[in-house]
RNA sequence: GCGGGUGUAGCUCAGUCGGUUAGAGCGCCGGCCUGUCACGCCGGAGGUCGCGGGUUCGAGUCCCGUCACUCGCGCCA
């Protein structure tokens, strides 16, 4: 007989009354009833009943050792009576009459129960994570995301993917986020990065002649923390292709995101492959007011700003004189709500930093509101027909400057949804946002940005850049969203050196600036470069919205808090003087 | 860096208008209990009310500061 387990604690059933089985696991939880005593026996597979008399060579080790310590018990496997089988176990039939236990470790007082749905401070839970881990949920997250991350490899290499490792020890680049830095023992007062994507390497992967790379890949930014963001490390399903149009890219991930979102959906609906809405950028800051909309919110935003020009409404007619704009968010079926519903929508706007959120009810099919009041019923009406309300509809009003009015409106759109509860339930709703504009004006520099990724190829490519308003000019670049969530961006990227340094000169570097920090990438496509593009869905994004976890860090196994530290290892931590003396290192104390 | 929330027993929380010795559940320790599966019953231990200062006859409670955690903003090509 195996010295720990003949079978797991989720094996056993009716068949196998009668054997002599050796179990071993957790202790999860005990009932002492004196002379008897019941002992829920825990691996990762599930949970057996032990259970001992005073008879039991077993009964006085069990009893007197804690939860979670770790025991191995041999004993018969019995059937329960009809009356005591519990349907709630896969081995709720059977019990295990417990001969012999040895305590393999003996288990503390517990800073923390594993027993039990409670919520915990993540202090604690951080500190502990392997007691969190043992809890069920965190456990199943866990094993969910082994499961999805195999699942992906799996429908990669079928789209006919191979999956490379590109190095963690690499340079620093000026763009982006801020690197981790390493120091270098060999050369004194110089620094290796980790990535913050693998993004060079997979374009010169591609270079390098092998068509189709994927990684599921650690990408490193020393940024702060979300609920949706780990600070420092994250994993993405980075991939490129050669030879390949913005759409060819769309027709070879689609498939593969849908297809793991089906496997693990459980029922919920999914986007098929094939079928994900193209949204331009501005039609989504227009219609949605957020560049991730959640499709799942069946509400649009529409832009009025032309029925108020002349208004009674003078304040809107105001903001609208001025270039402001004016964007109104249906409120479907709020003729049975009161007053209080839309001034608390009001005070909540006004909480999150906006001027306010106008409004207009409904009562009786006529309008109400200081703002239907100034604008006349048949304004009003003429709004309400333009936006496709019906007679028990009103309205939220967003006015302001367009970048402004645009994000409150999106924020009221997802608010008023979430109060009359009009998101879609148990689906996974995915889009594409399509066609960012290439440049952007940074008002404080006055001058020209790049909006997002620098290497994105213009569309139009050198034509477009030669003959257009910058800011007029789009990128073949690409996010992709679900529900809400931003799971990758990504781009067909710039392959020729003339196009390159032109888009770099309307950003204001100079060609000598572009071969300084760039000249990787730049050199190797003076060697002939394919056309290629990719993206880069984030798996601890894919995993948060299959386990339907509001944070991040319930898909990770040992994450850090929120300022950046592993309250379990402690890091980071101070490190002994030689080991900064053989770095060429010397610390400057925070003044 | 900034703003919101939270901080009371090992854990989850209650604590009224500022007023006697700060409570409950779980856990822990001891006792009883042979069919429980959140077992039950009896008893016990356990508190720098985050920390510091202030107001007051009196502060868990009010004020100021500070720290920790968290959510958001900034940041995240």
């Amino acid at each position: 007989m195996h010295v720990y387990r003949t079978h797991t604690c989720a094996e056993l059933r009716k068949s196998n009354v009668g054997e002599t089985v050796r179990l071993s696991g957790w202790v999860h939880r005990k009932r002492d009833h004196g002379h008897l005593l019941f002992v829920d026996l825990r691996d990762h597979y599930g949970i057996t009943q032990i259970v001992a008399d005073t008879e039991s060579p077993a009964f006085k080790a069990l009893d007197r050792i804690r939860v979670e310590s770790v025991v191995t018990v041999e004993g018969q496997v019995v059937a329960r009576s009809p009356e005591t089988v519990n349907p709630n176990l896969a081995t709720g039939e059977i019990e295990v009459k417990a001969g012999e236990v040895t305590v393999q470790s003996a288990a503390s007082e517990l800073p923390m129960p594993v027993f039990g749905e409670q919520d915990y401070p993540e202090e604690i839970r951080l500190k502990y994570r392997y007691l969190d881990l043992r809890r069920e949920q965190v456990h199943q997250n866990i094993i969910l995301r082994s499961a999805v991350i195999a699942s992906i490899r799996r429908r990669m290499i079928e789209q006919g993917f191979t999956e490379f490792q590109t190095p963690i020890l690499t340079a620093s680049s000026p763009e982006g986020a801020r690197d981790y830095l390493v120091p270098s023992r060999v050369h004194p007062g110089k620094f290796y990065a980790l990535p913050q994507a693998p993004q060079m390497f997979k374009q010169l992967i591609m270079v390098a002649g092998f068509d189709r790379y994927f990684q599921i890949a650690p990408c490193f930014r020393d940024e702060d923390a979300r609920a949706d963001r780990s600070p420092g490390e994250f994993y993405q399903l980075d991939f490129e292709m050669s030879f390949v149009t913005q759409d060819d890219v769309f027709a070879a991930i689609e498939p593969v995101l849908s297809g793991v979102f089906q496997e693990f959906a459980n029922g919920r609906t999914v986007t098929p492959a094939g079928e994900y809405p193209h949204i331009p950028y501005k039609e989504a800051l227009l219609r949605y007011g957020t560049d991730k909309p959640d499709l799942r919110n069946p509400l649009l935003i529409s832009d009025v700003g032309e029925q108020f020009k002349g208004s009674g409404f003078g304040l809107f007619a105001g903001i609208v004189d001025k270039g402001g704009v004016v964007r109104a968010v249906p409120a479907p079926g709020t003729v049975e709500k009161s007053r209080k519903f839309f001034d608390d929508m009001n005070e909540w706007a006004r909480s999150e930093g906006f001027a306010g959120l106008g409004y207009a009810t409904r009562k009786g099919g006529e309008w109400g509101g200081p703002i239907a009041k100034n604008h006349g019923e048949e304004g009003m009406g003429r709004i309400a027909e333009a936006m496709g309300l019906g007679p028990d509809d009103g309205i939220f009003f967003a006015a302001g400057n367009e970048v402004d009015a645009a994000k409150l409106a999106g924020l009221a759109r997802s608010r008023v949804a979430e109060q009359l509860d009009l998101l879609e339930k148990d689906a996974f709703r995915f889009c594409w946002i399509v066609d960012f504009p290439m440049f952007e004006f940074n008002e404080e520099q006055q001058k020209i940005d790049f909006s997002h990724n620098p290497f994105s190829m213009p569309q139009g490519g050198m034509e477009a850049l030669e003959n257009n308003d910058p800011l007029d000019i789009l990128a073949w670049q690409y996010d992709i969203v679900c529900n809400g969530v931003e799971l990758s961006s990504g781009a067909i990227r710039n392959h020729r050196p003339d196009i390159t340094y032109k888009a770099f000169e309307i950003a204001g570097y100079t060609r000598d600036e572009v071969d300084t920090n760039f000249s990787g990438m730049i050199n190797a496509f003076k060697y002939g470069a394919p056309p290629h593009g990719g993206s880069a869905p984030g798996i601890d994004r894919i995993v948060m919205l299959l386990a339907d976890e509001p944070n991040i860090r319930e898909v990770i196994l040992f994450p850090m808090n929120q300022k950046a530290e592993d309250l379990m290892m402690n890091a980071p931590s101070e490190v002994m003087a030689n080991q900064l003396k053989e770095l060429h290192i010397k610390i400057v104390p925070p003044s």
